[in-house]
DNA sequence: CCTGATCCTGACCGTTTGGTCAATATTCCG
DNA sequence: CGGAATATTGACCAAACGGTCAGGATCAGG
């Protein structure tokens, strides 16, 4: 309904529309749903009040329309693993993929965080719809490379929470990792080799 | 300053006070800080607004004394490491204490998770200074056993974060485990296996 | 260059929210 | 009991916030 002649679009539109959704991205990622006002948003993307919400009709909507559109990409890298590739080679590409998201996307990564600790009100649909589906798959991929010995066995599932885990918490808990670190440390860096010695041991058959 | 003289306290502040924090608690770890209002917290609470306001100054120092109290006990389990004791017991216990914590104090677990997403303001102080000191006391313990071979070398601070982040995924994202795994699985029931695994593999020396 | 569609904004509105205050009720204690 | 200390509340306030709207600016196409 909110995208429903994506065809006609403006030039103008376009890139507007991109402004808001950049700035509400930051403002969101900060503060939370309740924490962002449309003025911080608007501030952000470089337009007034009111012409932000001549592009979207609530703040209701830009949060659903950048938790919808980024969704897909933060699963990407899950749709990635290649039942044909090499087991462990696959799990440590993903977790690998995984914390350069936690680099790169750390905004993105609190948006989802915040929903979901907020019990997913904008989510729900897609949690237990296109998400559950896409991690049974990737689940039952693991399990399969189990069933063939080319993997150690463990519950699939919590393996993947795990990695989620493990990997988002670089981006959603930062300020700690900082603080505890200290500032001259590379935590993400660290992690990787961390990650990886980790899930190596747990894995490999 | 907030808590200049608590000795002169009435039985009717003592409940109170403990009443408006245990609302405050079920308030901002649903909605965050800004999410929570203090007409919530004293419903919660069952007392009126200004009451509220009455036992503490503002919300922000109703949302202060409850991270600070709660902090304490919080960290409590990481303090319990004993020197003395089994390396790889040690580290388990610890694990499956966190787990429990995550199962009995979602509350607590969420509370802090906001917090920090938002970059911790009101924690900057305890996060560079006490929880630094009793992170690296830790590490340290970790890092001897690993010195004496009792336990497998691994970055001993990336350790603890996997720990951390791993328990209290069960309660932080509790609506997308629920989403993932459906209704009828026991998700900290089934982590408790799961991270005995995957430590005691990247422990075991 | 004209005109209709698109784009943009200042001013405004109703509601929510954190917080105050004067007045009243209750408790405590000599 | 009586009065001082403590506790409680309805009414209120100013600021912040989400959202509206009428009107003006800008742009695209003929």
């Amino acid at each position: 309904m909110t995208e429903a002649a994506p065809a006609a679009m403006t030039r103008i539109q376009q890139k507007n529309r991109d402004l808001i959704l950049e700035g509400a991205l930051t403002a969101f990622s900060a503060n939370g749903f309740r924490g962002a006002t449309i003025d911080q948003i608007a501030r952000a993307a470089g337009l007034s009040k009111p012409n932000v919400l001549y592009y979207f009709a609530s703040k209701d909507e830009i949060h659903k329309t950048l938790l919808t559109t980024l969704l897909e990409m933060w699963l990407d890298p899950l749709r990635r693993l290649d039942p044909q590739g090499d087991p462990l080679s696959e799990v440590l590409a993903y977790i690998r993929a995984k914390l350069m998201m936690s680099r790169d996307f750390p905004r993105e990564s609190r948006l989802f965080a915040y929903e979901i600790l907020q019990g997913a009100p904008h989510l729900t649909e897609v949690l237990g719809g296109g998400l559950r589906q896409i991690v049974d798959d990737s689940a039952a991929i693991l399990g399969r490379w189990m069933d063939e010995g080319r993997l150690r066995r463990v519950d699939p599932h919590h393996l993947i929470f795990s990695i989620w885990a493990l990997t988002q918490h670089y981006a959603d808990f930062d300020a700690q990792v900082r603080a505890v670190l200290g500032a001259s440390r590379d935590p993400i860096a660290e992690a990787e080799g961390f990650a990886e010695d980790l899930y190596r041991r747990l894995l490999a058959p």
